[in-house]
RNA sequence: GGUAGGUUACCCAAGUGGCCAACGGGGGCAGACUGUAAAUCUGCUGGCUAUGCCUUCGAUGGUUCGAAUCCAUCACCUACCA
């Protein structure tokens, strides 16, 4: 990662950056770029950039927000950006980062991903601007029509085999010789960069941004266009999101964090954040967040002199939950933070309950199972998702690590009954300090 | 193709006739401490209708009262030779 010295005309008001490349640079947000000096100059007047959003899911993921919030970035201080959903490169995989062949999507998925991928891409980015309103694309517009013989002609002429193979990406897989590379995968490059050449050509488009896995993508694009065009276009990388403790950013036991409220709830996504290792806050704080340099300087001063207040992996985990659920769904999250971690149940209101039933995970029960002697324990922390075995959830009780309503439940054997049912209703299942299940009565 | 060695739970790895659901380490889960951290310490880590029962040591078949362990065949991996 680049480390460039942040000269003082960094403007402390986020609304009005004198200049995009010093701001990210601050933020660490530039990995790599071509041509640093030539392209601060071009960028010192608006220009058109844009970013691929890979159409595997069916929902972008925290991961992909880097990209997504330095498109917003670039936008708010004046230059136009593109999002393109692929529906052609997304038919074809990429091979960058990975170390097995893709499975292709079926034309249903990919159609379906690509809808619900855009209508993300909508909410973050603004198309109403009246200087620089953002462009949504997709390359399979400008990729279907084209003949195979026409792209080979045209396109393929321009790569070398030689230099397609010293691409990082694809060294990788031909090097492990038992998974390999497709013919359909070592040619994603080549779509790559015909998009980019595309929106030189009919969008001036003059800059593409990604991942650093996008490294060779982009410069396959920038050398095309060079070719084809004759003109002069840009790269820009921003950096793997790494976490201290060496794992995967994004990830958690119960799988993918998803910007999509109905694949992680709003609750789930602002315990992630809260979750922050203390040695990534102020980093996430750059990356994830608008917050001014000015603030988040305050912020890093706060968390140095007290970092048991955790009062940044507060502000990080409200600005990227405000950001991406809105102020009055973060507000829900935060108060059923509160409630949970904040001790005792007791003498709790319903309407204070009812807002962490729905913010964490809830389970139905039947209320005929909890009549007379009720349900064993060990069955219900099965039925809530909560252990994976009876004989498991007999060991977690036994170790200490299961609390009905908030109290330690030291009997095995323990069965819950209609008497546990706060308000007649709910039961709050925790194992551990942080997994919690509210069961509901039906 | 020949010879030798290997294949054990999520991963690495011990075990070579009964005391083996299987040492140890990693990872994971939980407890204490703490800040819903880190580090450290402790416990657990195949399933069940549970002082017992069932499934599991590459696959199949066999020997034996009894097999992860012995034998045969097959599959895959590693090293050396060709």
């Amino acid at each position: 990662m680049i480390q460039l010295a942040i000269g003082n005309r960094q403007s402390a008001i986020y609304s009005a950056p004198v200049n995009i490349l010093e701001e990210l640079q601050w933020r660490g947000l530039v990995a790599d770029c071509t041509d640093a000096v030539e392209l601060e100059k071009r960028i010192a007047a608006p220009i058109t950039l844009y970013c691929g959003f890979d159409p595997t899911g069916d929902s972008l993921h925290v991961g992909s927000l880097v990209p997504l919030l330095t498109l917003r970035r670039f936008q708010l201080a004046g230059h136009t950006p593109i999002a393109v959903a692929g529906g052609a490169t997304g038919s074809i995989g990429d091979p960058s980062g990975k170390t097995q062949e893709r499975q292709l999507l079926t034309p249903q998925i990919l159609n379906h991903n690509i809808a619900s991928v855009a209508a993300q891409l909508r909410r973050w980015l603004d198309f109403d601007s009246k200087t620089n309103a953002a462009r949504l694309v997709d390359n399979a517009s400008w990729t279907k029509d084209i003949s195979f013989l026409d792209f080979l002609r045209d396109i393929g002429k321009h790569f070398t085999v030689n230099q397609m193979v010293a691409k990082e990406s694809v060294r990788a897989r031909m090097e492990d010789r038992e998974v390999g590379i497709s013919y359909t995968e070592f040619s994603y490059m080549l779509l790559q960069a015909f998009d980019f050449m595309v929106l030189c050509r009919d969008q001036q488009c003059e800059l593409q941004i990604g991942g650093s896995d996008q490294w060779g993508n982009i410069t396959a694009g920038i050398e095309l266009t060079r070719k084809k065009l004759g003109k002069t276009v840009y790269g820009l990388t921003l950096p793997l999101v790494t976490k201290a403790d060496g794992t995967k950013f994004g990830k958690t036991e119960t799988g993918t964090i998803w910007i999509d409220a109905k694949k992680t709830s709003v609750y789930k996504f602002y315990q992630f954040w809260i979750n922050t290792d203390d040695r990534d806050v102020i980093r996430y704080l750059k990356y994830f967040t608008f917050l001014s340099k000015e603030e988040i300087e305050s912020l890093e001063k706060q968390h140095a002199e007290n970092p048991g207040a955790r009062i940044a992996h507060k502000a990080l985990a409200k600005a990227a939950t405000d950001l991406i659920h809105g102020e009055h769904a973060t507000a829900e999250a935060i108060r059923a933070s509160d409630i949970l971690f904040g001790g005792k149940l007791d003498g709790i209101a319903e309407s204070t309950f009812n807002e962490i039933v729905g913010e964490v995970p809830t389970k139905e029960i039947e209320k005929a199972k909890l009549a007379g002697a009720g349900i064993p324990l060990v069955e219900l922390l099965v039925h809530a998702g909560l252990c994976p075995s009876k004989g498991q959830a007999r060991k977690d009780i036994e170790g200490g690590g299961v609390n009905i309503n908030n109290v330690r439940e030291a009997s095995a054997t323990r069965a819950v009954t209609a008497g546990d049912l706060l308000f007649g209703k709910h039961v709050l299942l925790r194992k551990g300090k942080k997994n919690y299940v509210v069961v509901t009565a039906k």
